[in-house]
Parts: structure tokens; sequence; C-alpha cells
RNA sequence: GAUCGCGUAGCUCAGCCGGUAGAGCAAGUGACUUUUAAUCACUAGGUCCUGGGUUCGACUCCCAGCGCGAUCACCA
């Protein structure tokens, strides 16, 4: 008679195989049938966070209750009094240990846990049967007063426990949580709570969006949105996801940057901008790289590329100290991994060909030399490549090496033959004014002293789509109404890029973009 | 896209010179009014990722595929 609701659900009416999901099952239905209790609830008000319950513990309250509770038992007839805080809480079930007539539960919700002490006697009977029946995961609300258990647990005392949804799935484990990456990206929902920590880098994550939002304004930025879709993906060199519009009968791209749109709205009037939002590269996937990511470009008219430097260390190391909680200008420090990483300004600053001749021993431009260290390293064309492109092979090969992962560093003034889209610097036409922010071996991102001569831009745009292959000039076309934005006339103006994921990373110690992404792109099941 | 590693119960993991599998937790039934990974007794739960091959016999060996991870390439 007992094990038949098990034994006929599980081969029965509902086809899942699962024991787990029957027995799940079979209670929705006793909820039902022999309480009339319906297992999805209905809104319910004056909700408190768990924290905030917690932190409604009085000690007199809670010592003034325990007399009152002595007193009444040596003589009936004196009145109970109660000052404990009375409260409404709500959340997910992930601990439950029935005690027979005692029955103690701990809900979870985006504030943290909280214990939850049902008595037979304090309940009424429909309410202690949900508490006795409720399952890891089961969504609950209960009403009651905030004490402490004689353990000196600090929990609701419950006069009442409302099942408000039924959990049909079986959860992960109570003690070793869900540990598998795989099921912790594509379920994130299991994850977010079976595993308080991504609940907590997430919060962090937004705040840290919210952060860098503020600095922006606080520093006259206006924030907008341009298209994500382009008939033409520019202002970077990716692949482009395609797409098309029925419609219009329009082949789309999903946008690589907001670089050309953004420069538009400088030739509009619009003095300092910027956009956060999402690019989409058709390019591969690691720890550090997801088709879909979240960048910051910031454009300001009449600034350069030394104007996006101030402004960049600046907002990174404000942004450090809000998630440290510190004063901004303090010194302030953030583990990722193994190292201390020290945001503190100002941040190492190192001239690329400085760099290339501290790692490599002969200047940069030395092309005999180049060539044949490129030959003794075994880089492939030493003798037939481009001098400029074996110099940044040598650079990333040997001079990205020498910088410091955990002092965030800025290199300065690439090569001009390999930032064929920035401005040259007007003295030294061989260097380009561009810098990258390397942080704990990353790049967190470039900018650039940009270009408004729209007769260089257009020569270098055409001479970057005769280079492109077959494949690449299926999408690399010419944006000539950028260039007509640009004969318009756009002020001078420095412009930065930064991967927000990144600095996401870093500031909340996620060795992965999964991490710090709440969906990642993942391959289909 | 390439190379390497991994894929066993709901979760976390053992296992096997080749003889069709085990633990803890979770689950079901029962006991228990102060538990903290509660405890105790009993019970149930598996396409050992998928498909081929070798073999008397494959979870184990081989091949292919799928998924995940790491490294590399592309890129940010």
């Amino acid at each position: 008679m007992e094990e038949s609701i098990v034994s006929e659900q599980s081969s029965g009416e509902h086809d899942d195989p699962s024991v787990l999901v029957a027995a799940r099952r079979a209670k929705l239905e006793r909820l039902r049938t022999e309480l009339g209790i319906e297992p999805f609830g209905q809104r319910v008000d004056g909700i408190v966070p768990l924290a905030q319950a917690r932190a409604a513990f009085d000690e007199a309250a809670h010592a003034g209750y325990q007399d009152a509770v002595k007193a009444a038992k040596a003589d009936p007839s004196v009145r109970l009094e109660d000052r404990r805080a009375a409260v409404t809480v709500a959340g997910r079930v992930v601990q439950h240990r029935d005690m027979g007539k005692l029955v103690f539960l701990w809900l979870r919700d985006q504030s943290g846990d909280l214990q939850i002490s049902v008595s037979k006697a304090s309940v009424p009977e429909a309410a202690f049967t949900v508490a006795s029946m409720a399952d890891y995961g089961d969504l609950l609300s209960v009403t009651g007063r905030v004490g402490r258990t004689n353990r000196g647990e600090t929990c609701v005392w419950a006069d009442g426990v409302t099942m408000q949804c039924k959990s049909l799935e079986p959860p992960p484990g109570k003690w070793h949580g869900l540990s598998d990456d795989e099921t912790r990206y594509r379920r994130r929902y299991v994850d977010m709570y079976a595993n308080p920590a991504t609940v907590r880098t997430f919060q962090l994550r937004s705040r840290i969006v919210s952060a860098i939002r503020r600095f922006m304004e606080g520093r006259g930025y206006q924030e907008v949105e341009t298209p994500m879709m382009q008939a033409m993906a520019g202002g970077a060199a990716a692949r482009p996801f395609a797409t098309h519009h029925n419609a219009l009968d329009m082949q789309l791209f999903m946008r690589i940057a907001p670089e050309l749109y953004l420069k538009r709205l400088l030739v509009g009037g619009l003095p300092k901008v910027f956009e956060i939002n999402r690019n989409f590269r058709n390019e591969g996937v690691d720890r550090s790289h997801n088709p879909e990511f979240t960048a910051m470009e910031a454009y300001e008219a009449f600034g350069d590329y030394m104007t996006m430097l101030e402004t960049v260390e600046s907002l990174v190391h404000a942004v450090a100290c809000d998630v440290a909680g510190v004063p901004e200008g303090s010194k302030v420090a953030l583990p990722f991994g193994d190292l201390v990483i020290d945001y503190a300004k100002p941040f190492r600053r190192v001239r690329y060909e400085e760099l290339f001749r501290e790692a490599l021993g002969f200047d940069m431009e030395d092309e005999a030399r180049v060539r044949s260290t490129a030959k003794q390293l075994h880089h492939g064309g030493s003798a037939t490549k481009d001098h400029w492109l074996l110099v940044s092979e040598l650079f990333e090969e040997k001079a990205e090496a020498l910088l410091d992962p955990s002092k965030p560093t800025f290199v300065l003034d690439y090569p001009s033959a390999i930032s064929p889209l920035t401005r040259p610097n007007r003295n030294r036409p061989m260097i380009a004014e561009r810098w990258d922010l390397f942080v704990a071996g990353m790049e967190i991102g470039p900018a650039y002293t940009e270009l408004n001569d729209p007769d260089i831009q257009l020569a270098k745009f055409t001479e970057q789509i005769k280079g492109a292959d077959e494949e690449e000039s299926t999408f690399r076309t010419l944006d000539e109404d950028f260039i007509t934005a640009l004969r318009v006339g756009m002020p001078p103006a420095g412009g930065m890029g930064m991967g927000i994921d990144r600095l996401v990373m870093l500031l909340s110690n996620s060795q992965s973009i999964r991490d710090v992404i709440l969906f990642p792109l993942m391959r289909s099941e």
C-alpha cells in the first residue's frame, strides 16, 4: 500500500522514470487532494529579505519571551507576552530536518539563508504538513516571530507556512552542491540557488557596471545606444555574425563595435559620449572570449589618447575602490587567482618601443635583427613577412611577458604600421597615438587619438578592404556614410574601448569569462 | 579549427589485468519537539554520453561522433 504511490507514478501517468521526480509529483497531488492546498501560490505582501529578518532579532525580546513562557507554564492564567519581531519571509528550501513534531528548515533568498523552526503545537495542521513535506528546492513563505533555538540559531518561529511553489525537478546535492561547470552554465537558475557565490558575483557585476555609469556621468559623458544590427559591421577587425531582415530583404550584421556610430555623434555635436552594450564577434571561445560580450566605448571631443588614459586610469581605480569598499584615492589591491592586483594610481606606463628594446635587446626599427631573431625563434616567414608584422609577433611573445601581471600597465605608442586606422603622431608619424591597458596578462582595452581627416580615413579604409581575403571581403565593405560624416567634420577626439566582462573577471576574482556572464553561449545539447 | 583531458545514480565521486557496478548525500516508509552535513532502521534508484568494432563476454580495449574543460590558433 505505502509503496504504491511511487511505483505507479514512476511506471505510469508521468513518463519520467526518475523516482525523485515521481516523489515530488506525488506530494503535489497529496497537497491538492488530501489537504486542498494549491501548491503554486499567490501574491504575498510585506515579505522582508531573510537578512533583514535575521537582523530583526532582539535579545531582550527573546529573553522576555522565554521568561514569559516559563511563567505561563507555572501559572497558566498569566497572559503570554511576545515582543519578538513579527515577520513574513519567503525563500527556497535548502535544508530540511524533520524531528517528528518539530521541523527545522532553511530558506535561501538573495540576501542569505535563515532557519525556520516549525513546531507542530504552534501552527495549523496543514501548515505543519507543508513544512514536513517540504523538499529541497520548494519555495515557501513563512510568517512568524524572530527568535532563537536552544542551540543558539537565530530563526523564525513559524506561525504560518505556505507552499508558494512546489519544485518538480531533482535538486543538486545539499552538501557538495553543484560544481559541474557545464550544468552551472546551462542551468544558471540552479547554479544561482545552489551556489550563493554565483549570486554574489552577479550582484558585484551589477554594482561594477553601475559604478562605471556613475563615473562616466560624473565626468559629463552622455550614455547613448547605437545600432547593434548594422548593414555594415565596422569599427574593428573581427568577423561578424550575419543575419537577415525579411520584410526589407536586407542582409544585416550584428555589430562588432559601436565605434563608427559613436563618432557620428561627435560629428552631430555631442562632446562626450559612451555606450555600454554588447558586441558580437564570430570568433573562437575560451576563458576570456564569449561570442557576445559587453564593452564600453567612449569618445571625447577635443581630447586625445592621453585624455582617455587619465579617464580609464581614474575609472578603473574608482571602480576597484568601490568594490574594495575604500575611498577613492586610497591604496587598493584585489586578489585575482594567485595574484594581488594593485589598482593604486598611477598605473604603470611603458612605451612600446622601449619595452621592445628591453625585451629583445635591439631597436624595433632594426629590420635585419628583427628578421634574424624571428628566424631564431622559429617564426614562419621571417624573410618574407612585413617587418612590422614580425615586430608585433616578437613583441607579443617576448615583451608582453615582461609586464608585471599584478600591476595594471598602459603600453603606449604602437608602431603606426600595425595600427593602420589610428592617427599617427604629428612629429613622429612612425608612432601611432594608441595605448593598450594590460592587467593580469589580459588586454582590458585600447584607446586612440582618433583620425578626423576624411581623406586619410578613406585611404586607410580602402587599403584595408584591398587587403581583405575572399572570406573577409564578404563582410568588409566601405562605410561611405561614415566618410561623409567625417567630411561634415568631426572634432579631434580621444576614444577608448574597455571589455566590461574582463574587468568584472578581475574585480570579482573569476578565472573564466563564463563565470561573469549569466548565460554564456553553449553548444546545443 | 588543432591537440590533450574528462563524461558512471538527482548531486559529489569510487571502481574494473575485460566477467553487465559501488559509496556518501539526496529520495521513499517508519521512529523522534531543539536540529546545524541531525540520528537510527528498512527500501528503492543505473541506456556506466552515443554509435560501431574486437571478444565467449565491454562500463573497462579500439574507432567514430556528441558535449564539457584546458592549451593553441583567430580575436578583445
